[in-house]
DNA sequence: AATATTTTGCAACATAGTTGCACTGTACTA
DNA sequence: TAGTACAGTGCAACTATGTTGCAAAATATT
C-alpha cells in the first residue's frame, strides 16, 4: 500500500500542517501537473497565496514535488517518484504539453537520453520537454 | 556576406524602425540568449518596456528568433537560422544554461533525439535544456 | 501542560507582462 | 516628394506572479 499524507510528510521530516496536507492531497488526487494557480483555484480562501508558495518551495526542496519547465513563463509541479530526496532529484523522465487541453504529463516510463555535448561543456541536469496532442486529445 | 540588419527586417516583411533595428543589433551583436531584461538594460531608456515586448513577440512570430524554456521562470530570446519563416521554427537544437555564469549557448550542432512516446501522444515540438557547466567556467 | 520551534497570514513590495488609446513614424502612391 | 493610409510607439492603467519581514498562531518537544 502507497504511503498516506502523514506519513509522506514525515517521511520527510515536515510538520503535519492543514495546508502541507492539502496541498499534498491535491497533487495525490490529481494524474497531472499542477500549477500555482491550480493550487490556489482548488483551495479557494482557505490558505493564503503566499503560503501556498511557501508549500510549495518546502515540497520542491524536500523531494516530495518536481518542477516541469515550460515553453511559456508558467511553472508547473508534479509530484515526485520515490526515490526523490531533500536536495536530490531522480526525475530523469519526458515531460509531455497538450497544445489542446494544456494537460501536463509526467511520462515516467520514457527517459531522456543521454546527448553529447561540445568539448567543455558538462551537464547536470536534463530537461526534456515536448508538446503536442495528447492521448485524450487525439480524434 | 550575412544579410544586414535593415534586410533581415526587409525579408520578413517589417517596417524597419528603430526599435527593431537596434534590438536585432543586440542580437546579432550576442554570442548568446538574451532575456528581456537584457535587451531593457542594453537600450537604457531609449524605448519603452512594452515596445521591447511587442518587438520581441514580433520577431518570434516573423521567425527572427526563438524562445528557450528555462527551469526557472524567464523566458530567453536567442537568433533563429536562416530556415525559420513566420509561423514556422526549425529550431531543434539543445539548449544549454551554465549554472555559474547563468550563460545561454544554443547548441546548434548537437540536435534534439526523438523520443518514442506513448500511444496516441504526437509530438508538435520538443524542447531539450541542459544546464551545467560552460566551457568557459570549466577549471 | 509549558516551552521552543516552525509555520502561517497579512501587508507591503518588486518584477513581469498585457491592453487601450492617442500620437508618431514608416510605407506607399500619385 | 507631398499626402495619405497604416503600422508602430509611448503612456497610463491594470493584472498576474512572486518575495520579504514580522507578529500571531499552530505544531513539535520536554
Ligand atoms: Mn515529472
Ligand atoms: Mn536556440
Ligand atoms: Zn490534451
Ligand atoms: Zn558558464
Amino acid at each position: 500500500m502507497q504511503l498516506n499524507i502523514t506519513d509522506t510528510l514525515k517521511k520527510h521530516q515536515l510538520s503535519i500542517t492543514d495546508s502541507r496536507k492539502k496541498i499534498l492531497s491535491f497533487f495525490l488526487q490529481s494524474a497531472n501537473a499542477l500549477a500555482h494557480a491550480d493550487i490556489e483555484h482548488k483551495s479557494g480562501t482557505e490558505f493564503d497565496r503566499v503560503t501556498i508558495y511557501r508549500t510549495l518551495q518546502t515540497f520542491v526542496e524536500k523531494g516530495i514535488i518536481h518542477t516541469i519547465p515550460t515553453a511559456d513563463n508558467s511553472i508547473l509541479y508534479a509530484l515526485c517518484k520515490d526515490e526523490c530526496v531533500a536536495g536530490h532529484h531522480h526525475d530523469d523522465h519526458v515531460h509531455f504539453i497538450c497544445d489542446t487541453c494544456s494537460t501536463t504529463y509526467c511520462l515516467d516510463h520514457v527517459s531522456v537520453p543521454k546527448v553529447k555535448l561540445p568539448k567543455g561543456f558538462k551537464a547536470a541536469q536534463t530537461d526534456l520537454v515536448v508538446s503536442g496532442t495528447c492521448n485524450n486529445c487525439e480524434q
